[in-house]
DNA sequence: GGGTACCGTCGAATCGATTCGATCGAAACG
DNA sequence: CGTTTCGATCGAATCGATTCGACGGTACCC
């Protein structure tokens, strides 16, 4: 009868409840007071029309917030498959919900454009401005970002751990095992895979780039079982991800190699791989500490205040998987 | 010395360009006939502000759409982890970038409420009703919703997969291969779990199930640990995922125990496991084809058309995890 | 009893765009 | 030359709320 049901506004409910829209409003935000009774006439009337609660559009555009701040995470398809990403989204998630904040997870739509939605802050998780081609539309609209281990951009607030120092300690751990020789595997080119290749050149200048894939068990294996068929040409190989790092020690193991006595393999970030009967030398970062310090600097910087730059220290973690060299 | 730079709007860009606030907008948006050059001189004028383009929340609050549609997916931490969710993911994500559509992940907040979010539309994958409160919020705000493998809601459009039908299949081979006394692992309750489950007692009414985790090797892993360490009092062990099974693959071995000789495994979902060096016996659900479905069934109902619920066949795949029953 | 506070309510302005309908001028037509 | 038509532009209404300032009434105090 009454065609395609138009939802119920705030004005209709006023009306219904014989007051003001503006005391409507008031009954509902509760920003300033209202009489018991007069509330209770709203929440009456509104319950009769249903009344879904003031929509949020609206009351985004007249406050200019929107209690939603975004999390940029790249490539749907390669983002979730490092088990390092889950952690720091934990303790982002918590900080922030602890503030009231909802956390939107942001895949990069790579190909499509996608809407500008409604953020009062960001975070920009690794994937640069240089993939993130939003970036510059937010920043423009002056939404206060966080770039976490990604290239420093005048106006955000950077969250970095000590990649290339870390990488540098494992090095020398090695180096210190007498690995003369060394590859490594590295993730997709990204800011931190920089650094860490750097860290690993301050001690083998000449180590081998075996290739680069996300971290995930499948390309890792591939790209080893490549590299090892040949005879490794090196004592040693230094992943970018555990995951890569265990893949690695499989595919060893599989063409007969002993790990660590004939290849030391070793990993970062420092996530469990129980599939796993050995315990990898890895850089362990503080994950949650990454995501705690993101979001702790991004509810600074939405409340309007300075957030200082973070840089997280990482912790060199001998296992089972490195072992000295294997004599020439 | 003008205060906190306050972003111009669309009035600004206006009157700088010596134009009306409705010509500037059409310069913009395109959607009626402007002159080549009043639109070069808006144009203009806007790069001359710095002017970020229209405010997304103003427009969306005029047009009532928003360009962007949400998937629920569950808590953030286990979402993730299982790598059946990703071909999926990337399915819809290509139909809806296709299409102009902006797709974003919620996690589930779980402890905290998630403030409404403007959407076009939403999905609801596993997670059904009962553990996303904000459901009735978006339904009653008339967003359309698709149901992935949830329970059935009226008004909106369901996306399933032949879960018990798939399961039972899959237990008949069981029992083909003389098995009698089976376990399973099973997810954490949902939907398609109670399905999977009731398929499986179509054929072995007394299953036992050894218990519920995560879709993660680790949890799976400690589980079969705990249940094997026994010895097993059946012969096969259906897990619920491939994930699983892998795991108790992994752990059966570490107990000496031969698979498919002592101990059949199954697993469910059709991913590939690279890290074990033998094919999984599983159900092979239709990931993609499932993903596409359900984007298109969104963006049928967001153009306000009908969309029939949707069926999704499963296929067994007998892989080299499962074998004879060992005789007693 | 008169003046001051204060509480509850209301009207109107506002957020930043889109869009309907009207207007104006120039081109096309009979 | 008068009329119609069409395209470009503009003014004003609109989306659905929040919020500022004002107003009237009651309670309280001296």
């Amino acid at each position: 009868m009454d065609g395609p049901t138009r939802i119920p506004t705030l004005a209709d409910v006023a009306s219904a409840a014989g007051v003001s829209l503006s005391t409507a409003s008031l009954a509902f935000s509760g920003n300033k007071p209202v009489s018991g009774t007069t509330r209770q006439r709203v929440l009456d009337a509104a319950t009769a029309l249903g009344y879904p609660g003031p929509n949020p559009i609206a009351r985004h555009l007249r406050q200019g917030r929107s209690g939603v701040v975004g999390i940029a995470l790249g490539p749907i398809s390669t983002a979730f498959r490092d088990p390092a990403a889950l952690p720091m989204l934990d303790a982002v998630s918590e900080v922030l919900g602890a503030a009231g904040l909802g956390l939107l997870l942001m895949g990069d739509s790579d190909v499509h454009e996608q809407p500008l939605l409604p953020l009062d802050g960001i975070v920009y998780n690794i994937c640069g401005r240089e993939s993130w081609p939003a970036y510059d539309d937010y920043a423009a609209r002056g939404v206060p970002i966080v770039v976490v281990e990604g290239p420093d951009w005048p106006g955000a607030t950077s969250v970095d751990v000590e990649s290339r120092a870390g990488s540098a300690v494992l090095a020398r751990h090695l180096a210190d095992l007498g690995h003369e020789r060394v590859a490594t595997l590295t993730l997709e080119p990204s800011h931190p895979q920089r650094e860490r290749l750097a860290g690993l050149r301050e001690v083998f200048p000449e180590a081998e780039v075996i290739g680069a894939c996300p971290s995930d068990t499948a390309s890792a294996q591939r790209l080893a079982a490549d590299y090892l068929a040949g005879g490794p040409g090196v004592t040693a190989v230094v992943c970018q991800s555990d995951v890569q790092a265990a893949a690695v020690v499989a595919e060893a193991r599989r063409l007969g190699l002993d790990v660590p006595g004939d290849l030391s393999v070793a990993g970062f970030d420092g996530v469990p791989t129980p599939w796993l009967d050995l315990e990898l030398t890895t850089v362990v970062q503080p994950l949650r500490d990454k995501g705690h310090a993101t979001a702790t600097a991004l509810l600074a910087l939405v409340a309007g205040e300075p957030a200082p730059d973070v840089v997280l220290p990482v912790e060199l973690r001998v296992g089972a998987s490195t072992g000295p060299a294997r004599s020439a």
